[in-house]
DNA sequence: CTGCGGGCTGAACGACTGTACAGCAACAAG
DNA sequence: CTTGTTGCTGTACAGTCGTTCAGCCCGCAG
């Protein structure tokens, strides 16, 4: 009567990795409230004691997996933007090109993060993964509209402003393919984040530039 | 022994008015989370029991307060841009101010818009009342961007496009300040959605027109 | 005053939630 | 082969959840 092992051990580390896996599967699947510990658990295959075992509750599971998915998605875009190296107007446009490919517009992963979002409010930890992962978002949008500015010369370019208007403007069309697909295609997306630069090139750029016109 | 009455009737139309304001208390309270049948009826001073008499059940409840507050943000921008009547430019400037005025970007409001957004992909009656509020949004912007093109002479301008993706900056404006308040202040929101107008005009258009280049 | 329609109550139900904890068992070390 | 560590199990607990329904009782009609 040599039965099977009811269950195999694993690193910590492996075993969160897991964990957090199954986390994001079950939040793609039915949203936040479709994350039950009992929900990741089955998923994951394990017993339900194993997540208060490895994690100090529940939103500090959600937390990481937050954590995990923005890391993704950054390095995803990150990579674009290297490989189409010639200058910032050409990196902004393989951003945008990453932004809307299939990978990122899978609507389950849209609906995960949509269930992050709505869980800011709720639990600190996922407010702090939020404020860590936008932070790092604004930062890269900031560095390449720094060079923009750098490269046709503007002065007293704010890169800041800027970098917050065009992440609004991607997390509004984001936000916005996640509550209804169909609105508009990623074609019409990069058409429009395309015509945001456009338009900071052709003038629009004034009103994030101090009082002198030299921008 | 003569003791005071337990409930008071009311006409089915002013209860549920009733409790359409005290789910949007709880929602802004708690989140969506928190706006549970018997939080709701406790703030609304009613039994557990009565939702459910006048709702088929608790989404149909939740959806009708999200129609209600869609249509009295909806309300107030119409106003703001009709008593700023000169010209199209300027209507825009009063729907910039209206959207960021202290009254809509109230935490608490926008605590609830997003409980909202996050339960569209959850219950089907939430998801119907996006899209028809979000239908009616893009229809004010895009009648009135149509009105900025006829005034400035552009042809084969998309006016639909535009207002996608000028209601996508809003909301990720909208959404940024809900998740972290303190991102950006009220002025530079305007002077976010201000640049956005003038990129536009100083030709960021081109990309929302046909191929002729008479846009 | 009486009668009655229906707005309203509130206990009960079954399902589900996150967390705690006592102890089992897998697997490496000796 | 033991032995020890500790990753892991799974029941139990104390809640909360949305919904149901038999019947109470408010307030208007007559």
């Amino acid at each position: 009567m040599n039965q099977e092992a009811r269950f195999s051990r694993m690193e910590p580390e492996l075993r969160k990795a897991n964990l957090i896996e199954a986390t994001l599967t079950c939040l793609k699947r039915h949203g936040f409230q479709g994350a039950s510990i009992r929900k990741i658990s089955a998923e994951a295959g394990v017993s339900v004691g194993l997540i208060s075992h490895h994690y100090s509750g529940k939103d500090e599971l959600v937390a990481e997996a937050y954590m995990a998915i923005t890391g993704r998605v950054m390095t995803l875009l990150r990579d674009a933007m290297e490989q189409a190296a010639p200058n910032a107007r050409e990196r902004l446009s393989a951003f945008f090109r990453g932004s809307f490919s299939a990978e990122l517009l899978d609507p389950q992963l849209i609906d995960a993060w949509l269930a992050f979002w709505g869980a800011v409010k709720t639990a600190e930890a996922i407010n702090k993964a939020h404020d860590h992962s936008y932070g790092e978002y604004r930062a890269i949008l900031r560095k390449v509209l720094m060079e923009l500015a750098q490269e046709e010369d503007w002065e007293n370019f704010d890169a800041d402003l800027a970098a917050i208007s065009l992440s609004a403007l991607l997390d509004g069309l984001w936000l916005e393919s996640g509550l209804n697909p169909g609105t508009f295609t990623p074609e019409q997306g990069i058409q429009i984040c395309e015509a945001w630069v456009d338009g900071l090139q052709a003038g629009g750029r004034q009103r994030f530039c101090g009082q002198t016109s030299s921008c």
